[in-house]
RNA sequence: GCGUCCGUAGCUCAACCGGAUAGAGCACCGGCCUUCUAAGCCGGGGGUUACAGGUUCGAGUCCUGUCGGACGCGCCA
């Protein structure tokens, strides 16, 4: 007689519905609620139904609860039930009524919490940064939340696929094709300025490497002159007017357009390349950071394929677009957007947004339930006119969900620290990982609630850093860890033992704690906060702690020493599932 | 100027969509290792939830305004 935590739950909402019929039956369809009260000493359960009732019935609370309490019927789940404060009615579960969790996690193993029914497929887009270079802290936050979110989504019982849209056609590869050409130049000894604006990392110049080292000196040009063929002169450096900005960007077009004209096909050649060694290794990081996908999505296989000519016309049809001054607009503003939007300039180039309408399209077609985007906080201008062309396309934007992820701002010696990609002074999330660890990592990302500003402090982040709550977690799980090892019995055999001896307020709190985690599990996925998982594991681990200090498990007691190496048993499952979910790892010791 | 998000202990953050005496960690003070890992535990001090109104049995949470902060407002991506 496995009595789970939702039987429970369950069983006293029909006791208060009984009582409830017999007190106010103009009342009984009345919605029950039952909360897990935060304060010791209120009980496993609580009701504020009498403090519902009060107001259309117009009488005192707490003679409601009283009366409600009067016709509860007996049930031997419950211990007590008391009314307090205004009128709280507050159930104690009996004991093995509150022990009983913990045959229900061993039997269900990590599986324990996991929701019913694979009902929703969903997607989850997160992170897509331009692969022009390293990912920085702030990208780390995206990963972490995104890849917890997933795991969380899926756990909690939908299908979930993983995705990274690659933006591969835009003019920032341009940038970084010429950034890469240019160094190649440099690195045969034909000097060319490097502009301002282009990407100036290190990296940039081992990719040149690469191209030297695969393609010899196919795409050198001698003559510099050649190279900046009408090409406007860089203005002075210290020059911060917008004049002087405009003239920046096409010194880089300039550039770009001398680049494909005097490279021909090897401009291509250069463009994958640098592409495909900045995607691998931005693969390579989120793996080591245990962050994976199902499918990376080219943006460019949009062109390829026709698909945004192909969504504009259905725009056109039905009359969302018109053009002015030679350019194509979207009339966002139809569906509550500040203004309407270009989506195809006077030069026939399709925007950013044009991809983006022809790419959200594609995620629906593809059949899924809910789609998801993790978005930087900086983006939220962008959400009002993405869901406006889907409602333009006939789609149901409400399946589009956008969870924004506010910035991480990095402190080092109490100063903020610069993370300007372009100007190639930032911290790489793959620095952050070397200094702190990934687990540390994962962990402190997920902290705090997604639309909180993280303030990310590296001096304390990398300091031998005990103060970091992961290893708290952890050390919970090692500790459980080794008792077992040393009590040396089979795990499994703990699923049948007898719980009477779990009597110590320390133990029962426990069980409150792990008969909790599937409704943490259904809240933080229904809220998309995996931050709320976070603060569970250390609450369960505090809870842990505190009980280990207060009573030896391996007691001569045969009784009392497997009730308590099986509560211990759940526990570890637990911590471990919640730790797997964060992409944590759950050590065996430490 | 307009819009979105935010403001909680000295610091970093929670608070189960309106509930009980607003909770943790860090820092500070005092205790606990011949017993399963002291990366741990026990105890203590610390608050007008930015401010002013409003809604009701009840507000950190909802509505209005003020102040302060972050971000956004391109034929950029």
């Amino acid at each position: 007689m496995a009595t789970t935590n939702a039987n429970v739950r369950e069983a006293l909402e029909e006791l208060l519905r009984a009582a409830l019929g017999e007190i106010a039956p103009e009342c009984a369809r009345t919605p029950i609620h039952l909360e897990r009260p935060k304060q010791a000493g209120h009980g496993d359960f609580a009701s504020n139904l009498a403090m519902q009732l009060a107001r259309t019935l117009r009488r005192n609370p707490r003679e409601l609860a009283q009366q409600l309490v009067a016709a509860l019927p007996e049930s031997a789940l419950v211990d007590k039930v008391e009314v307090a404060g205004a009128g709280f009615i507050n159930f104690t579960l009996s004991q093995a009524a509150q022990t009983a969790v913990v045959h229900a996690v061993l039997a269900a193993g990590e599986g324990y919490g996991r929701g019913a029914a694979r009902d929703e497929r969903i997607m989850v887009e997160f992170v897509s940064a331009n692969p022009t270079g390293p990912l920085h802290v702030g990208h780390g936050r995206g990963a972490a939340y995104g890849a917890s979110l997933a795991n969380l989504l899926e756990f909690a019982g939908h299908e979930v696929e993983r995705e990274y849209y690659v933006n591969d056609a835009g003019r920032q590869m341009d940038i970084l094709a010429l950034s890469t050409w240019l160094r190649y130049l440099g690195l045969h000894g034909v000097d060319v300025p490097f502009p301002p604006n282009a990407y100036r990392g290190e990296y940039v110049i081992e990719m040149a490497r690469a191209v030297r080292e695969r393609h010899k000196d196919a795409f050198v040009v001698q003559d510099v002159a050649n190279v900046l063929a009408d090409v406007p002169p860089l203005p002075d450096a210290d020059d911060t007017s917008p004049q002087a900005a405009r003239v920046r960007e096409q010194h880089l077009d300039g550039l770009i357009a001398n680049a494909r004209r005097l490279l021909g096909e090897g401009y291509a050649t250069v463009h994958s390349m640098a592409l495909s060694i900045q995607l691998e290794d931005c693969r390579d990081d989120l793996a080591e950071f245990g962050v994976y996908y199902d499918t990376w999505f080219s943006e460019r296989s949009l062109f390829d394929h026709d698909l945004i000519a192909r969504a504009l016309r259905v725009l056109e049809d039905n009359g969302h677009l018109y053009e002015q001054d030679g350019a194509k607009w979207f009339r966002s503003t139809h569906f509550g957007d500040e203004k309407d939007r270009v989506v195809q300039r006077e030069n026939g180039q399709y925007t950013y947004f044009a991809s983006d309408i022809a790419y959200h399209q594609n995620k629906f077609e593809r059949g899924f339930d809910r789609v998801i985007n993790v978005w930087g906080a900086d983006h939220h201008g962008y959400i009002a006119r993405v869901k406006g062309a889907l409602t333009a396309l006939g789609l149901d934007a409400r399946r589009l969900q956008v969870a924004l992820v506010q910035f991480a701002v990095l402190y080092r010696n109490g100063e903020k620290a610069s993370m300007s990609t372009r100007a190639g002074e930032f911290v790489t999330l793959r620095q952050l990982r070397e200094e702190v660890g990934a687990d540390a990592c994962r962990f402190f990302y997920v902290l705090r609630k997604s639309d909180q500003h993280l303030d990310f402090d590296l001096d304390l982040a990398a300091s031998e850093s005990a103060d970091n709550p992961v290893y708290y977690v952890q050390y919970a799980h090692a500790r459980i860890c080794s008792v077992l090892h040393q009590w040396g019995g089979e795990v499994t055999a703990l699923g049948t033992a007898a719980l009477a001896a779990l009597t110590h307020p320390r133990e029962l709190a426990l069980c409150t704690r792990l008969a909790a985690w599937p409704e943490i599990i259904a809240a933080a996925a229904a809220d998309f906060a995996p931050h709320v998982v976070a603060f569970y594991l250390k609450d369960l681990a505090a809870d842990f702690h505190a009980w280990y200090n207060a009573q030896r498990m391996l007691v001569e007691d045969e009784a009392a020493r497997l009730a308590r190496l099986a509560l211990a048993a759940a526990v570890r499952n637990v911590l471990a599932g919640g730790l797997t979910l964060l992409g944590v790892e759950a050590k065996q010791s430490m």
